[in-house]
DNA sequence: CGGGATCCTCTTTGATACTG
DNA sequence: CAGTATCAAAGAGGATCCCG
């Protein structure tokens, strides 16, 4: 059994992207490689304060996710304090061409998004 | 305040594109989407046996809010029984190249992702 | 048939405290 | 500093029943 019939792609509802989805698009993951990828090699400490909003535990939690997934690289230098430092990995990097559509997309459609929610709020509601 | 600047941007930890992965990646959305493109317009009762594993309650939340996001129409026959169609709006086939980009990101890399699992979970994990 | 309402479970998250 | 442990809170999701 490969990664793309494993059960996580059953329970995706038979479709192709849904491992990509989990990987890349689970809670948190993408404002933290988006940082690493801005910002360079960070301590923990530093992304913590990037990734607004994010607690230590989590954050903790979503790194080592990340880095069994191979987009994140850490470094632990064993020292007093200690001193951790996480980097984005060559396939992290290869996941530019994907965040550059989402931007792209972004900037053409959001406002429609924003549009359509406003026309539904006001009188688009679903009639039985 | 526009949706660039909403709430859950801000949330979302300083990155960009937290506001698109709210809206196309929440969960099922992707699967839904994809066999709204796939199978053309659905039945709702049909749609749910395509999406597999998803439950009739949950595939009622997120229609509804891909609907309000502009990203699915919903159609309502007021017959008896009733008869509701879900179909994918010319916005939602504007995510085409994101879904593209994605398509090719994982055949390219997805076995590489399945590498460093194994890797991490036989001798990598974190050492202190 | 297409849901809405209700109840219940279970995972995710947050807050706090502690340690090498 | 960079976590781990623990407990409490919250929200998503499942199961079931009912209605137009």
């Amino acid at each position: 059994m490969t990664i793309v019939d494993s059960p996580a792609l059953v329970a995706g509802g038979g479709c192709p992207i849904a491992p990509v989805v989990d990987i890349v698009f689970s809670r948190w993951t993408t404002p933290i490689l988006w940082q690493l990828n801005a910002h360079g090699r960070q301590r923990f400490t530093d992304l913590r304060d990037l990734v607004e909003g994010i607690t230590a535990k989590v954050l903790t939690q979503r790194l080592r996710q990340l880095e069994r997934d191979g987009l994140v690289e850490r470094t632990s230098h064993p020292e007093i304090p200690p001193r951790v430092e996480y980097e984005i990995t060559e396939l992290g990097r290869s996941l530019a061409p994907v965040f550059a559509a989402l931007v792209t997309w972004s900037e053409d459609n959001l406002d429609r998004v924003a549009d359509a929610r406003e026309g539904y709020d006001t009188s688009g509601r679903p009639r039985p």
